[in-house]
DNA sequence: TCAACGTAACATACGGTGTAAGGTTGTCAA
DNA sequence: TTGACAACCTTACACCGTATGTTACGTTGA
């Protein structure tokens, strides 16, 4: 093979942290996080697994790195927006990012100390509001608000166990067999005369929420 | 008729879906998710692990029937409650359900199917908008937007690696060892302005949020 | 009465996991 | 040439979920 090949003539690029990350991630994103093992880590990196842990504390510091690196991809807000514009914008942008890596909402549970990209991001938020005139207890409450809103629709959203192209209406009724009988008669309702009808999107639910907390804050932050 | 003839042991109390799952929940409350093994689970009921694969399929079948047990402890309004104090005393009943099963909303993200209290508990919801003279769309609006919050402060608050009896400022200098410096202004300034003051309990940034929402909801709904 | 059957629980085994401990190899300064 | 040291590999262990086969016992019908 051409790898083995170039193995053993090219000089050899040293493991790091950083690569491990990269790989890891690679992995959880193209076939779930329970593909990611030490073992495998190692094999797609070329190395055998117990190599990791001269570059990692443990598979937990890995994981806890990958959320960092989630972070590191939000794009932040420039200087001088209008905070109301900045906040629309990075909502966007960590909603792209989650649902880019569909795991690393669900790790948050098990990390226990933010990483540095973690802290840039959060006070770039705060700061956000606070030069745009916000006190401290309003941008405690813009930020939790916020931010609640934007996990929250993520996590349901990557646990829809359907995407855009897959046939809604089969799915539906395998979940609920109920569904024909007048067990659930609202949801019923819903499904049927709301989330079959062509062009449904819940993704799409999202901006109507956005705006709703954000007028909501912005009427708040005038008083 | 036939009785236990056999008086030297106790009477046998079959092992049943139900049992399991309500053992597996006082384990995974007690010592977290990751103490809930199947090994461990059959010792606490006085089995052997094989022995459970008789009443659930598998594994994964008693983490849905956990999340749908904790669905079905969550209060519902009742008929006739007018939908802002429904709705109100419904997400208090959510994020209490969540919070005393902190590790519901962690396991949410395998789940597939949901269960009948969840079904219930969703169709009594939309109900409740929709009598109150909510649209089917602004009932999909109120439901995505109150539900993705929820979720969202409690998969925040869950997190924290602390609860109110801690020293919360020894573990921010842990956690932060740039605090002192100037890395972090903003999140600096929050944290000992706002978030180390007596009394402080993130708990309560939960119905400010809320509040914000419902009337939100309120005002949009009179269009 | 007793054999036949169904069911619940047990016992064993397999391929996987994370990782502790110690051995091997390649690189480079002295 | 040597020796130190980092990077990497090998082995081993305890534990995981669960497939498979066996045992113990209650129920039933002739």
């Amino acid at each position: 093979m051409a790898k083995q090949t170039e193995a053993r003539t090219a000089p050899r690029v040293p493991l790091s942290r950083q690569r491990a990350l990269s790989a890891a991630i690679a992995i959880a994103d193209t076939e779930g996080i329970d593909a990611l093992t030490m073992r495998r880590l190692a094999q797609d990196l070329g190395v055998e697994a117990m190599s990791l842990y001269h570059h990692v504390a443990n598979k937990h510091d890995i994981l806890d790195g990958m959320v960092d690196t989630v972070f590191g991809e939000i794009e932040l807000p420039s200087d001088g927006t209008d905070w109301k514009t900045a906040m629309h914008q990075r909502a966007i942008s960590v909603r792209a990012a989650l649902t880019r890596h569909p795991w690393a909402i669900g790790i948050m549970e098990s990390r226990t100390s933010p990483g540095p990209a973690t802290l840039r991001h959060h006070d770039t938020v705060i700061g956000c509001c606070r030069t745009a005139g916000f006190s401290i207890e309003m941008a405690a409450h813009a930020f939790s608000l916020i931010d609640s809103y934007i996990y929250g629709f993520v996590l349901q959203e990557v646990n829809l166990p359907f995407d855009e192209t897959d046939d809604l209406e089969e799915l539906v009724e395998s979940m609920m067999p109920d569904l024909a009988s007048d067990n659930y008669p609202h949801l019923t309702e819903l499904t049927t005369e709301y989330i079959l009808r062509p062009g449904y999107n819940y993704g799409n639910e999202f901006d109507y929420g956005l705006g709703l907390i954000l007028d909501g804050l912005e009427a708040a932050a005038h008083d």
